[in-house]
DNA sequence: ACAACCCAGAGATCGCCGCTCTCGATTGTT
DNA sequence: AACAATCGAGAGCGGCGATCTCTGGGTTGT
């Protein structure tokens, strides 16, 4: 009934949005192709940020779920290889749905402020990197290094994240360093300069294991 | 005559996309406010996207000289004082011009294919970044260290930028780390987690110098 | 000095868009 | 059987990018 509609409207949207991006996503395209006035869809998201934040969490678990599978299926006690095994994933998705990926880590769309409904699916591969980091910390394969940049983040956070202080700042810059690679390669910044994307990303991904003290 | 009338017209627009976002830009209202048909500015530039393009070439050098300027205001010998000014300033510029960073950087505009003319201006900061650290190469006080992630490169590019081996790449990653870290934070991606952006900024761009090897 | 030409701007028009409102029709409940 | 609630359709509003045609004023060439 109206659950199957909504879904419906939704997985039509997620078809247009991988196709031609955000800005060119319509309602009333949604609507045409489902054979119904432009009208009805309002009955089912009121408007169309709604139906964009919609597809913002979907993709946003998607994702999530696609680096948490990825990192689960190694073995606990090979840190780098949990952490490998997520970024790779979470590249790769990436890579798989460029439009979806603007969409979460692209410029948020103007005069669009994104909603409380997106803000924790949005931290799950940021948590999954601090969990691996955490862990390692737990085992005492990592070790604090003497920083002050902790003291820049909002407090108590390392303590949320069970990181110590001197790694905490480290892992959030690693995610965003992350972030940078694979938003460099998508949005066409590195296309003169790197070949091998994938491999040019995994020597990056290593190198940030270096910076939050992973083990060889 | 023409030209003037054309720098006007840009002029406008930069001011409609600095406070209102590249999505909310028409063409229409830069025309309303200068009093002219919509249909007049078409004389000036053939559509919205040539337009757009105007303002990113505008904004690729105001960044561009931004940071060209603070780096060179730094004793040359100082190598992490320059890598430090030269990223200082892009973030300063970005968070001063936040939509005019995110059209540079953010999420490519759907169909809208980068021109020619916004290649060059739009590595001059990265240009930069690689040129403090062919110094340091030059000076002897930045090694190589060993690392293959330069076969993942285009072929020559480190000769092109005078950089060696094991260095190339890694100057790549901290531009796209420096680039992660504005993004994240103009973009919203760490207001939970980072309180005083600019001293977690200055953090994280000392610890990209030290991929890079710059000395202490 | 006059005529030919050119071109900037105006206005109308087209087909999109998001969104709102109203009006029937269907449905399910009292 | 009557009622309330929901749902879809359609018309309509204002705004958008883009195109086309027309007009008036300035420039050029004779």
């Amino acid at each position: 009934m109206r659950a199957e509609l909504t879904r419906e409207i939704a997985d039509v949207a997620r078809r247009h949005l991988a196709t031609s991006g955000a800005a060119a996503l319509s309602l009333r395209a949604v609507a045409r192709e489902l054979g119904m006035a432009s009208s009805a869809v309002y009955r089912y998201f009121p408007s169309r940020d709604d139906l964009l934040t919609a597809l913002i969490v979907d993709a946003y678990d998607a994702l999530g779920d696609t680096a948490e599978r990825a990192e689960s299926a190694v073995p606990r006690d090979d840190l780098r290889g949990r952490w490998h095994a997520a970024c790779r994933a979470a590249r790769e998705w990436a890579v798989a749905h460029p439009h979806e990926y603007a969409l979460l880590y692209g410029s948020p769309v103007p005069g669009y402020a994104a909603p409380e409904t997106t803000i924790a699916p949005g931290t799950r591969v940021g948590l999954l990197l601090c969990r691996v980091v955490a862990d390692g910390v737990n085992r005492g394969e990592v070790t604090a290094i003497a920083d002050d940049s902790d003291a820049t983040l909002v407090p108590g956070l390392g303590d949320q994240l069970g990181l110590p202080p001197g790694v905490t700042a480290r892992a959030l810059q690693a995610w965003s360093g992350i972030y940078g690679a694979i938003s460099f390669e998508l949005f066409g910044q590195t296309n003169n300069a790197v070949l091998e994307h994938a491999a040019f990303f995994e020597g990056a991904v290593d190198r940030l294991a270096d910076l939050v003290g992973l083990p060889a």
